[in-house]
DNA sequence: CGCGGATTGTTGTCAATGACAACATTTACA
DNA sequence: TGTAAATGTTGTCATTGACAACAATCCGCG
């Protein structure tokens, strides 16, 4: 049997295309994906992890990873489960996590008083040290993060965002 | 050498606890991340394509797919470099991604008429059924989105992120 | 008190993903 | 022409998320 016939190669003569070459690629039609508001909000949250991920590089620290350090400061003597909760992700993770806060001697885990199951977290003070100077890094970042989206735009997504959290 | 001297597990009496036992678990102080827009992004962002795989389920595609899919519907005859630049994917991603997708005979890739390293690729016409359903079952969940935003929220903030991107 | 169910932390596995490097082929340019 | 760049491909590596299973412990109820 035949191959089906084939499709002009220009049925869409590549709209927009820019004639000089060596310009920067034409960019494609993204089309129904424009009204997908998931895909927008992806590229922007790759852009500003990679960014992030960049920034924390020196204390070669994730950002899940500076997230649990910024619970632990703020919530002294939580449980592991607690700290999964608020932040969504697993108890499994953490604990995995957790094993490699403890070793960098960031975190110490204490027996619970009230609960034998559970173990009270608590940044060491290396760990308090290594957090403040990387809140600073991520304080850089942030502002980086502001002055690429437009102080205004910056401010609305911001106000929208934590509006609906 | 005796152990340092255990911090309170007190410090801070969880603040705003519900002492009404089996009440949904208390959210914990975020802290710094209150002030970092990425966290709130991808949290955002985390949900949106939970919500999305679930949608897509019965098609068996992945968020990614879907976008190059889409980008090969509305882009025939593009070469696969293209495609990868327009959505921020790699080369090497993208064509495994393609093997998947010609096994289940949705895309097609025929030689370049202009460039003998690059190949045009199309939809099949299996292809196009698929992508019209997987389209239908992509737009319920944008709406189920919406309702879940808000429709003014939804509405602002997908204003902000195409106006940025 | 005793028991069953739920919770906590842990370990291990599995699949998916992203980031890289290397490579052959082909094109573009000086 | 010859050198650099682009394209598609393969393979590896580390990371990640999602699950299941498990021991220890707590809780509630008879």
């Amino acid at each position: 049997m035949a191959a089906k016939p084939r499709p002009s190669q220009r049925a869409v003569p590549v709209i927009g295309e820019d004639s000089r070459a060596g310009a920067e690629a034409a960019r494609l039609d993204l089309g129904i994906l424009e009204g997908h508001l998931g895909y927008f909000v992806r590229r922007l949250q790759v852009e500003i992890f990679q960014q992030l991920i960049t920034a924390l590089a020196p204390f070669n620290v994730r950002p899940a990873q500076f997230s649990v350090l910024v619970l632990i400061e703020r919530n002294p003597g939580q449980p592991q489960a607690a700290i999964a909760r608020s932040l969504n992700i697993e108890r499994a993770a953490l604990a995995k996590m957790l094993h490699e806060l403890e070793r960098r001697g960031w975190i110490q885990r204490l027996p619970s008083v009230d609960d034998g199951r559970s173990h009270a977290l608590f940044l060491t003070g290396a760990g308090e040290d290594a957090l403040t100077r990387i809140k600073a890094l991520a304080q850089d970042h942030e502002r980086r993060l502001e002055r690429r989206l437009g102080a205004r735009r910056y401010r609305e997504l911001a106000a929208l965002l934590k509006d609906f959290g």
